[in-house]
DNA sequence: AATGAATGAGCGTTCATTCAT
DNA sequence: GATGAATGAACGCTCATTCAT
């Protein structure tokens, strides 16, 4: 019971963190404005974070680790095809899309924050390169070079889920995500 | 004469402006420190720019116009060939090499910045794809979509000097630069 | 019954405030800390104090009592001699010795204390000194005013007992204070 | 010229400082109030000051040196003579009288003051109950024993400055002066 | 023109107090 | 009665900007 309370509390901070953070950015974000956006007092958010970094470290390591974990799920579930490089494409989309607010923090990190939350990041989105290295391997020619494809991978779904994140500029993302697929895959030569 | 210094003192203020801010972000980063960075008085920094936040801009845009300047220069100056590709990734990661500073700036304008900057950045940018997308109709096959294709080589490059700028780990710069365009060229499949 | 657990209960807060109010001085003294020392919650606090303020007070006010009503005790059972000095300079050691907590705080009432307090505490300690100046009257010389000579008695208590209260060093106490009668008594002259 | 300004305006904050510290007590003075009480910005303190708590022990340093220092003049000047003891009680008197709001404050440090200023405070203490107690060496009997003699000639002052100080109620310090001095000479046994 | 001392708006954080359970 | 989660007023300090020299 009290425990429901109290996750849902440190939920709605979250949340109203994301969205503050997202739209003002971390250092012009203030505690006010994130306390009054879920709801709170100022005094409350200091009953479940620590202050303003380790609320935006948590708040990024779930937003993060939540993307991660359904990525494995989701390249699992595929079955054994290249085909998982177009699901994984969709994913990403869909996810983003709908956590808008995390996936603009993700992509830029903010170059001050602390040491640590920065190379946490890192070596998640490393994680996620040999991830799709390994797929790149098992599926791909043995002519590429495995983490450089991952790499470029990662670039190019980065760059167009930027194009629609930051710039509310709708695409068809289905349209879009077979057109990336099929140059991954094929390349641009005819 | 005068002329000349004066150029000589607003350029002093920028480079120092690009190595303070790429160091601490932009809202970090104390006019105060620019100042003595540039080797001049708080107050002159007033004299050449309106504030802060027109200092940055101004940096920005010197830097990302002289990118896009020689980028295509580079095309320009290329054979009628499809290793202008490569050609551009060769000059795209020896120039943010060089300039490593604007290179952080422009791979992660802080989210806060405002509107117009974001706007003429994301105007730059488009510019830059338009070429891209010339490029990819002249010499890649008529299956791909230019735009898709140009935005997805984009985010490859970014994310590979993103790498390289941001974590001082170097890599064989050439020796990548073959196998991404050889990817970009062919796709991963066997 | 009820009343005993009230009491006790009351009891507690008080002892736990005269060690945190004397540990970290009013202002840095928390509630939350005095409550947990207590072993209470800390809204409890609040059924038996009206805040923070009156609690200090009430802390001061019976440590006060207690010492004066002793002192009073004291002087009566000492038989009509002037070694009656010499038995308040004892106790007073004594007292203070098994009181620290309570001791720093009457040498050194916050100077921001309430005016109420600073005055109920003047109030006290010139009863006292009134108590003190007639004994001065009853044994000392008749040059001296009794007056100036209760204060300055006083004046020594306290000076050697705040260097014994404050700064750990453990003095003879025994020793010093047959030491001090002697001089209060016949002066310092040969 | 510039360092005399910047010397004034120290001083003026130094002032401002002693007047409000004095008045409300080190934790219940806000920097806002010292500041428009010494006429300047509140950013202004911190171009000459670290901070509050700086700030506070620049006040107490400079006040007691200023004290020991005029302290120590007065004692040389003072012929041979036991009479020595008349004047320190005099000029304690008119130094206190004419700098109540350091006297407030070095009466009573605040408990909480880090420890360094509390062992700085006490060093000087010690140094001035040294020269008192070489002085009772040079003019007491040889029955006293000097320190304990020092601490309260100390004692006697400090208690009957305090009752002035923070009372504001008006001795004739002359009259008082004499009667303490006899009592301190001659004892108070007839 | 160049300077840097002065300024004060702005914000993260603390903690005494309240009140629903 | 007893509790402790929630609250928001309060304050030290920073730093972009101004302006007298």
């Amino acid at each position: 019971m009290m425990e429901g309370r109290k996750k849902e509390k440190r939920m709605a901070i979250l949340k109203a963190a994301a969205s503050v953070f997202s739209r003002e950015g971390y250092e012009k974000s203030r505690m006010d404005d994130i306390a009054s956006t879920a709801g709170v007092g100022k005094g409350t958010i200091y009953q479940y974070f620590n202050g303003k970094e380790q609320l935006f470290q948590e708040m990024i390591k779930e937003g993060f680790d939540a993307f991660t974990e359904k990525l494995e799920q989701e390249i699992q579930v595929s079955g054994n095809d290249v085909k998982v490089f177009k699901k994984i494409i969709d994913f990403s989309f869909q996810f983003m899309e709908m956590n808008k607010d995390i996936a603009k923090l993700i992509i830029r990190i903010p170059v001050t924050m602390d040491y640590q939350t920065v190379e946490w990041v890192h070596i998640k989105k490393h994680q996620i390169i040999k991830l799709l290295a390994d797929l790149v391997r098992q599926y791909g020619s043995s002519e590429v070079d495995p983490l450089v494809a991952a790499h470029g991978f990662l670039g190019m779904i980065v760059s167009l889920v930027a194009e629609n994140v930051f710039l509310q500029k709708k695409y068809e993302l289905d349209a879009i995500s077979e057109k990336m697929f099929y140059i991954y895959a094929n390349g641009i030569l005819p």
